[in-house]
DNA sequence: GATAGGGGTTCCAGTAAGTGGAGGGTCAAG
DNA sequence: CTTGACCCTCCACTTACTGGAACCCCTATC
């Protein structure tokens, strides 16, 4: 299969799967005229990345989470654990997304947003806050 | 005022703070041994930008942000605009990332986390989804 | 006067995870 | 035989810094 192919099939860009051989995350074969063959294996690996990456695994947990997938001895509790620590991580970044939200809502809320040159807004970000 | 100072002052680091000069943010003068000499109205500038950061404006709103703030005859509703698309944009990526959190969550929950192979987790990952 | 420390300076390289483009080879159809 | 859709490699760029090397400046101490 050639990667445009495998590039629909898996929902992944062109460059996104060639860069993912370039760090070593699949290894397609090469035909004799240089185009890159996948196989089915590199196929469901290249699924098994746009997923991880959609909820948002960095690529060294990918990797070792394919490492996982790929080890028929694994212990489901490794995986558990890079998945809570992720999970971790992604509710921290929405506890800090949150707080930046709801100091920006009620400052907009202030703002009377019209010609005028007062701002609320610009009042609060030039206050030093120790 | 020496960088040391100001990066005290202002909470940002040193670092940082060279870097701001770089990308044009603020512009100290120099005293005669080369050091950056800051003066009150950089101060200011580097602790609105540091604020602004930590409310997750980028740079170039934060050039943005800067000029209106140093404009006094900006209209408010300017001001207003940024901080309303930025509050979208924190908004959209608060969703993407609970969205996430679901999905994960519930992964996890269904994962014996134990010495055994099976492993919801990876099965979901390993699945085509269309 | 030499030296040690704690400032400061510049410039280069690297981070995460791709994306865009240049320049060029390959293949099937008309 | 040419056209258009593929494919290839390599390089540069993105964001917002951060780390390090190599070097200068200032003050205090031996």
């Amino acid at each position: 299969m050639n990667i445009g192919n495998v590039s629909n099939l898996s929902g992944l860009p062109v460059k996104t799967i060639r860069y993912y051989e370039d760090i070593g995350l699949v290894s397609p074969l090469r035909d004799s005229n240089g185009y890159r063959a996948f196989r089915e294996k590199e196929l469901h690996k290249l699924a098994f990345l746009g997923r991880a990456r959609s909820l948002g695994f960095t690529i060294e947990d990918c990797r070792a989470l394919l490492a996982l997938y790929d080890d028929e001895t694994r212990a489901s509790a490794d995986v558990k654990s890079i998945a809570n620590e992720h999970l971790e991580q992604i509710e921290t970044k929405i506890s800090g997304l949150e707080a930046m939200r709801d100091t920006l809502s009620h400052l907009i809320h202030e703002c009377a947003g019209d010609h005028r040159p007062d701002c609320p807004i610009l009042k609060d970000l030039g206050a030093f806050k120790n």
